[in-house]
DNA sequence: CCTTTCGCAACAGTTAAAGTTTCGCGCCTT
DNA sequence: AAGGCGCGAAACTTTAACTGTTGCGAAAGG
């Protein structure tokens, strides 16, 4: 259970809106995720900054996204939270006189980048709108066994329920 | 929240040990790695109890490595300091009740278990001797190069220099 | 008996995300 | 033009895990 939950809250907001809201306040969007605005407002400044979404204030801003789902990745919110260090692991930060500790560095670092451009090459394949179909899939199931539309928080697929 | 530097320190010291020092108390391991003894026996505890190394009290005690380092892969390390989190980042702890959330979070994890048997896998194929092999050639073009026989810390190659 | 050395418990320090509070500043409505 | 809405930003506190530190107990050996 790591702890760096932004992706996943970014994500799931950009599909809520995607399907249900086309333009919510940080207070709502705020309400979907359980946090509060200022936390969604730092969140989204990376994916406005990115030319993601839009941001507008005043009577009737919010927020909206800038382009379709099938143009943003995963790794394209990755960056937009700021590149954090994937890793909880890792060799020591500043480089040691030590040989062995050199060598031992050098292994683990080696490692653990091959793992990263991996990952982030997986990041880079992957489309919110592929996440999206996931949704459906798993949304039309739903319905079919459960008889239930709703989706989470007040939230149905046919539009904002507030 | 710092990286977890234990591998990388638990490493170098298993290596210092079969080179240069057969027995180490912890507070002469605490010294190997700029520590203090009460953070080496945490550590080495969970090394014990996989029969990696033992631990001896009183006079003519400390630690010793309990098998080859060939018999030791950075899999066996990463399990013996209790298999932390790898990752940073992640989905939400908890399932959530909003499909949304379930499918952002399905994505994610499957990513990220990918990658992380990967990495898993990619430690147990790495033996710790196999680092010692890498320092010994870093050693000797060291040596070549600069004529300095000290690795660091104060300990040579050949023996104990306390 | 006394020193050495590990074992263990308890607490403070560090770091980055998350959560909160409180401003200011545009923008729409009236 | 006035007022409320909503973002922008700064300044905190809280949280979680490893790390660092202190103190006491127990075992081993001279």
């Amino acid at each position: 259970m790591p702890r760096d939950l932004r992706m996943s809250r970014i994500l799931h907001v950009l599909i809520h809106m995607d399907r249900h809201v086309a333009r919510a306040t940080s207070d709502q969007i705020a309400g979907m995720i359980s946090t509060n605005p200022v936390v969604v407002r730092r969140m989204m400044a990376g994916l406005r900054d990115r030319g993601i979404v839009t941001s507008e204030k005043g009577h009737g801003g919010g927020w909206r996204l800038a382009r379709p789902l099938t143009e943003v990745t995963l790794r394209d919110v990755y960056e937009a939270v700021g590149a954090p260090v994937l890793f909880n692991v890792g060799p020591t930060a500043e480089p040691s006189d030590c040989l062995v500790e050199k060598a031992v560095d050098a292994r683990l670092d080696s490692a653990l980048r091959e793992a990263e451009a991996r990952l982030l090459t997986q990041f880079a394949a992957i489309r919110v709108e592929d996440v999206v179909q996931d949704f459906e899939r798993d949304f039309a199931d739903h319905v079919k066994t459960q008889g239930e539309r709703r989706v989470c928080g007040g939230h149905t697929p046919d539009g904002d329920a507030g």
